[in-house]
DNA sequence: GCGTAAGGATTGCTCACCAATCCTGCAATA
DNA sequence: TATTGCAGGATTGGTGAGCAATCCTTACGC
């Protein structure tokens, strides 16, 4: 296999070429329909605009977007797949109103697998690291001009930026779904600034130990952050 | 919220006790039939019948299974989210043929997760190391009896139970799907038994470690193991 | 050998339809 | 009063036919 691409980067350097183009294929491939609708509620999910817990009608939402209703069913599909949509048989798909328990479960996955990233990421390079400045940076730009949404999304995108440190795509991937997942969990609760902003500092603190390579500090400081996250929420349950 | 539910357990305990049955709803809910066709295809690729790279039609599916082909869209879409088929748009579905890079990209993201559930994991009480260990002896009494197939699931039950002792129920459906994953790389190629056999002596150290308490030591002895099982299945790449 | 056109097969998607299930409201009953 | 029973309407789960677009194959012409 390898000897057989290596025969033809020698007698046809063009051949190599196109071959790396393959792996862009899925980028030109023009998006089919079911996922254009994923896509587009999805968003509607994230942006907060379907509330937790809103019913999702299968006709409504096809003559609503223009297209039939089981290209949406195949789209609602994808989404209770994702997490963000639940599906009660019989009954129809919901807004996921993840519970305690959820926010307990995610927190133990990212309680494991961020600091893990930060402390033995195999792609911790000056690059990927440069990344997480960068998502630091945004933050502070948004929260300066009172962009609290912007805010938010600046610190899922510090918290990609650790995972991304690991190197693995599927890990990243795994990553976005329990981000989109604490979307959620935001949007059940009040005060998305008032929650944010103080891990503004923290984020920084990391992303300085992160540049000095004290690789070992940083993830201690990640746990910590991770702990006093998943307490506020839980306390905010309570609240409820 | 909470403070409603006390409140119905104080006027009527039995409210309380039907309350709690909802949570097994799932379990009586009819399994839908895509999901039942989604079953039996995935069954059959990771049991081996359906080699990676073979080709699904739609109609010859519905036909063979007796189902519509909408029904067979929306279980080949959820099979292509676990990454088992891959879709090549207007062409079809395939089995997946996981190549080195995903492998490499599997293991970056073993290599996190086991270790660090080993070491850090907040569930690893005497209950699920005790898992850990039936997964050792399940595959020592497979090996026994010469039934490598029944080994090589003992091996996956092996690392499903390391997994566990985070005690998340989203890590562990991730780490099935890199799992799931896994069993398409072994059907790539040839020699189960010699890959697996090797790993049984590692299994039960490591257990034994994880029974003395020995976290830490049981965590470096995953990450050996997860590289030394890499490199053999690169070179197989490599002599493929 | 290489480009190209015709033909067939498959996918992506739509539409119309039906049975089963669920929800609602209302009447009947204890 | 509170529960039970029961039409009715709405929604879901699933089917089947059908059509345009795309892809693959093959044959043709140069």
């Amino acid at each position: 296999m390898i000897a057989y691409c290596v025969l033809m980067t020698v007698v046809d350097p063009a051949s190599a070429a196109l071959a790396s183009l393959s792996q862009v294929r899925h980028a030109i491939a023009r998006t089919t329909t079911a996922e254009r609708v994923a896509d587009a509620v999805r968003e509607e999910v994230t942006e907060g605009r379907l509330r937790p817990g809103a019913r999702l009608p299968e006709q409504a939402l096809g003559t609503a977007l223009g297209v039939s209703r089981n290209t949406v069913r195949e789209s609602l599909s994808q989404l209770v797949a994702e997490r963000v949509l639940v599906r009660e048989p019989n009954r129809g798909v919901f807004v996921a109103e993840p519970d305690r328990e959820a926010v307990r479960d995610v927190y133990r996955a990212r309680r494991l697998i961020e600091p893990a990233a930060v402390r033995h990421g195999e792609a911790a390079g000056p690059v990927e690291v440069v990344a997480v400045r960068a998502a630091v940076a945004e933050g502070l730009a948004a929260a300066a001009a009172d962009r609290w949404d912007d805010m938010a999304s600046a610190n899922q995108h510090f918290h990609r930026a650790l995972v991304a440190l690991a190197g693995s795509l599927r890990l990243d991937q795994q990553m976005s779904l329990l981000l989109a997942e604490m979307r959620l969990v935001f949007h059940r609760m009040p005060g998305v600034r008032e929650f944010h902003e103080p891990y503004l500092t923290r984020n920084d603190t990391i992303c300085r130990l992160l540049e000095a390579g004290e690789r070992e500090a940083a993830a201690v400081e990640v746990t910590e952050y991770l702990n006093a996250a998943e307490r506020q929420l839980l306390a905010a349950y309570d609240a409820l």
